[in-house]
RNA sequence: GGGCAGUUAGCUCAGCUGGUAGAGCGCCCCGUUUACACCGGGAUGGUCAUAGGUUCGAAUCCUAUACUGCCCACCA
């Protein structure tokens, strides 16, 4: 029996919820025929087919957003629909570690918020610590999909970083290198001087800053005439390789293909035209410097693009230090283009070639975390060529192996495809899937005079011991001690203590503040001048920072320092610097140095030599002991060269190290599919999987690459079907966003109106790729619906006393012709339409015309016409005043009718499962049930096969 | 700049490969209380963005235009 009263989903929802989690039904392995749940071997040998949904893994430090669980909603509906329909089903949830955004959440939210700073942390410790708090969001998440009703396998919940899917991600990437699909090769980049490290163009800001914009004459070759171009940074002109014209413009009509001159060089460039190039901006002569602007950049590819015969290329004036290089003249070259930059001017000027100066707001580029005005230059970074799976992954979806819903996409797609590049895959992080990549030593990468990106590698002779017992004695902590009171804090720099007499390393914070520390070091000058050190840098709280070193000792020729290193420094160009300065002053020298247990000591490997590090030596002052040798001269990398370079999961040995970056989000997410089903060795039954739910924004990002990975790693296509969901926008039909308050916040509309109600809002007359909004309304007439149900099922099992066995036969035969009344006859040929129609709606993928379908059927013709004329023939006729029976309809009829309407009922709750699982489950529970029935709705017979 | 969608009743949206425009909400009128006021019946309301074209016939196919949204090599 139903209780009286209206529906009351949190009456109900809860215990629905548990009641599925309990069972197992969620699993494949439940067997509705035991009923209960089967070894996963007798799963694969069982006779029903398999159907197989992979989750698109939300990110695991949040709970999912909106679109993510309506994606839920989505999967959930179909993957009920197979299981009613005899299928054995596996959903395999999953989280995805986020890459840069996981990273960018982590360190917002949780260590600054604790006042720490990434840098300060050992990779290994962030890693680990980022690992828990992922761990520590993810069951909130899981959480979320389990109240949506998502009937997903639980127990195979799966992180993007679980060791296994790891081992297959790079695994893929040692097969596609070997096959000469990763190469590095360099593109232009967002460089943060600040912070060492490439970033990614939404960690950017724009940020309006007073400058000035140069008009600067390059003259034209073999001609008195001159091009004036203006620029707000002549400091790159001498990477200039074109001077680029609107080729509407007239006034430059004739000099498009000839050459020019740059001013204090003797380089000529060709003048080219873009549309790109605003007239009316500057003179409308624009200088195109490929390797310092990504503007300067795209026009570059466009052009070339256009005029294979005229291509232009780039040139690095500017490398990571800030330091003029390439085909910078010699009077310039390795100097920080700040400062040179003023003497071009002066010198610009002298000869003439600088019209004139104007003053300028100009938008720069500022990274938003440091603050550092981002400089753009070229880099060397990993990329995939995609040439030898493209055509046949197109091929899929275009031949129908694949199909996408809508059917629109198809053309976005192949746009996408036909329009390809290589793809970079390396990413400056620490969050995610470090490069499986190795080098034999040290790498860096230089700007060479021909101002082209070099990568260069010193090999390490690993055989080296370190000889603690010559160490030992040279430890000098109470001297360190001595130094550490000089104030320096945040940022380095170089500088000359002339009092002193000695180099030292001034810094400057990271909010960009100077620290003046004069003061400090005058007040201990005393031990600065101690003869003992030559280069120090200490922090403001009494730790050393940096390091102290003291020449202190000759023991059979060789001159042994000892280094003091804190743990927490935090740049490579800390040490690199001052060793540089040593080993320039000291070239044959065999340095040695102390430092505490956990200093990054390998850092130091930048600009230095290869260090050997014995963790478990220790010094008289408990410090282990670190021996740094010179080591052989720069070589240039040479790719597939295993004496450089080894590609492969773990370590080669001792002294090969690993790449700094991580892969694309991308790159692992892209393998999601056969990732997953390998790591529960379901492929021999799931793989290919059936469908693939996925917001329509990333059909090219991760769709396409899901193909392509799995093309190339299986040979055959993931899923069969994909169906992409349009956005949810906000309770006003607006984009949803946070400062137009228009947020749908999920917990408080599930309390109010039920998930029921809200996964209707989620499919009603919605169409795939559509976009749709969740407004009160909406779900304030869902739950109407759902009353309605429930009030329309109370009032048909109130005959369920009458049921007549005979009449069910025929019914479930859809007999019509052995009912006897019209009206039972018209239920009949209605269900059987309605199963029909629906069944319809759902193989092709219109949930929404499903549920609009279902929503109109049930209320205005099963409720409001076959049921009120089901009264006729099921309630008494009672007398108006005293209410007492005057007579009663035909037993027989009374019989026939209510069994007609309970099946009518049975059919519908069906139908209605997939979209609104939680009420039909409950009122399922208090349904007459024959043996083709199961007590778990989802996975009772669906009405049509 | 390019690609892909969208533009239908006051609002939110359907309309499944061309055949006399649909739903919900809102508004208006009427009714009912032995499932349901989170009810029933009815009414009002759109030259389907604009302009051309194909066709016996176009919301639907084609072309152009205008707006809106999404995506476009370090956001998943």
């Amino acid at each position: 029996m139903l209780p009286a009263g209206p529906y009351e989903h949190k009456q109900f929802e809860k215990e629905i919820l548990d009641f599925w989690l309990a069972g197992g039904y969620y699993r494949p392995e439940y067997s509705p025929i035991a009923d209960s749940v089967i070894s996963t071997e007798e799963m694969k040998k069982d006779s029903r087919l398999p159907w197989c949904l992979i989750c698109p893994p939300p990110n695991a430090y949040g709970r999912p957003h909106i679109g993510n669980i309506s994606g839920y909603a989505y999967m959930d509906s179909m993957a009920r629909y197979q299981r009613m329909n005899g299928k054995k089903v596996l959903v395999l949830p999953g989280k995805d570690h986020a890459g840069l955004e996981g990273e960018g959440v982590f360190v917002r939210e949780v260590l600054e918020k604790q006042g720490r700073n990434k840098f300060d942390m050992k990779r290994e410790e962030f890693y680990q610590e980022m690992m828990e708090f992922n761990f520590q969001n993810m069951e909130k998440g899981l959480q979320d999909e389990k109240n949506i009703g998502l009937s997903a396998d639980f127990s195979r919940n799966t992180f993007t970083l679980d060791p296994d899917i790891v081992d297959t991600v790079l695994e893929t990437f040692v097969q596609m290198y070997k096959k000469d699909m990763i190469y590095k090769g360099v593109r232009i980049v967002n460089w943060d001087p600040k912070a060492r490290s490439v970033v990614a163009d939404n960690q950017c800001v724009r940020e309006e800053r007073d400058g000035s914009l140069y008009y600067i004459k390059y003259p034209i070759v073999s001609s008195d005439e001159s091009l004036t171009v203006a620029t707000t940074r002549p400091e790159t002109m001498f990477g200039d390789t074109a001077v680029a014209v609107n080729p509407k413009d007239k006034r430059f009509a004739s000099f498009i293909g000839k050459t020019v001159r740059i001013p204090l060089t003797d380089i000529e460039i060709p003048v080219i035209s873009s549309f790109r190039v605003l007239e009316d901006f500057g003179t409308g002569a624009l200088k195109i410097t490929p390797a310092h602007s990504q503007d300067d950049y795209q026009i570059m590819m466009e052009w070339n693009k256009e005029n294979t015969d005229k291509t232009i290329g780039y040139q690095n004036v500017i490398d990571k230090r800030l330091t003029l290089v390439g085909k910078t003249p010699e009077k310039y070259k390795g100097r920080k283009y700040k400062e040179a930059k003023e003497e071009i001017l002066k010198d610009l000027t002298e000869q003439g070639f600088l019209v004139k100066e104007e003053k300028v707001k100009q938008n720069v580029l500022i990274a938003e975390r440091t603050k550092a005005l981002i400089e753009p230059l070229m880099s060397s970074q990993w990329y995939l060529k995609y040439d030898s799976i493209k055509e046949e992954s197109k091929k899929m979806v275009n031949d129908g192996r694949i199909n996408l819903f809508p059917e629109s996409m198809v053309d976005k797609f192949n746009f996408w495809m036909d329009n390809l590049r290589d793809w970079a895959i390396s990413r400056s992080l620490w969050w995610g899937y470090r490069l499986p990549v190795w080098y034999a030593g040290e790498v860096k990468e230089e700007i060479d005079d021909n101002g082209e990106v070099r990568e260069l590698i010193r090999t390490s002779n690993l055989t080296r011991k370190l000889n603690s017992e010559v160490t030992v004695e040279h430890a000098r902590v109470e001297d360190a001690e001595a130094i550490h009171r000089i104030n320096v804090d945040g940022w380095h720099d170089n500088f000359v203590d002339e009092a002193a007499g000695v180099t030292l390393e001034r810094i400057q914070n990271e909010f960009g503040k100077r620290y003046d520390n004069s003061e400090a070091i005058e007040k201990h000058k005393a031990d600065i001048v101690s003869p003992n050190y030559k280069y120090l840098v200490a922090k403001s709280n009494g730790e050393v920072i940096g390091w102290a070193i003291t020449e202190n000792l000759n023991i059979d020729d060789t001159k042994w320092f000892d280094v003091y290193v804190d743990r927490n420094w935090r740049s490579k160009g800390i040490g690199s610097t001052l060793l540089d300065a040593m080993i320039s002053e000291l070239p044959e020298t065999t340095f040695h140095l102390a430092v505490p247990e956990k200093s990054p000591a390998v850092k130091f490997y930048e600009n230095y030599g290869f260090v050997e590090y014995d963790r478990n030596s220790e010094n008289e002052y408990g410090l282990p002991i670190i021996q740094m040798k010179k080591l052989p001269e720069w070589e240039e990398v040479e790719y597939g060269n295993e004496n450089h370079i080894k590609v492969q999961q773990d370590s080669p040995g001792e002294g090969w190290i690993q790449d700094e970056d991580v892969l694309d989000t991308w790159f692992s997410s892209g393998q999601w599919v056969y990732a997953t089903l390998k790591k529960y060795d379901l492929m021999d039954t799931f793989f290919p999987s059936d469908v693939m739910v996925s917001g329509f924004d990333i059909l090219e990002n991760w769709i396409s690459r899901m193909i392509m990975f799995t093309y190339f790693h299986e040979g055959k296509e993931p899923f069969k079907n994909v169906y992409l969901t349009g956005l949810v926008q906000g309770t006003d039909g607006q984009k949803m966003s946070k400062s137009k308050g228009n947020m749908i916040d999920m917990d408080k509309i599930v309390a109010e109106y039920g998930t029921d109600a809200v996964r209707l809002a989620y499919f009603y007359q919605n169409s795939a790729g559509a976009s749709y909004s969740i407004t009160p309304e909406k779900l304030k007439n869902f739950r109407g619906f759902l009353n309605k149900i429930w009030n329309a099922s109370k009032f048909v099992l109130n005959n369920e006393q009458y049921i007549d066995q005979s009449v069910i036969l025929s019914l479930s035969k859809y007999d019509i012709d052995s009912l006897k009344l019209d009206l039972s006859k018209k239920v009949l040929t209605h269900i059987n339409e309605v199963n029909i129609h629906i069944t319809e709606n759902i193989e092709k993928y219109q949930l929404g015309l499903a549920t609009f379908n279902l929503y109109q059927e049930f209320w205005h013709t099963y409720c409001d016409i076959l049921i009120e004329e089901s009264k006729e023939y099921l309630w008494d006729k009672k007398d108006k005043e005293t209410g007492a029976i005057i007579s009663s309809p035909k037993a027989e009829d009374r019989a026939e009718v209510s069994t007609v309407m309970i099946f009518a009922l049975k059919s519908y709750l069906k139908l209605l499962h997939p979209f609104i699982p939680f009420i039909t489950q409950t009122i399922w529970n208090e349904v007459p049930k024959d043996e083709t029935d199961h007590k778990v709705l989802m996975y009772s017979q669906w009405n049509v096969k």
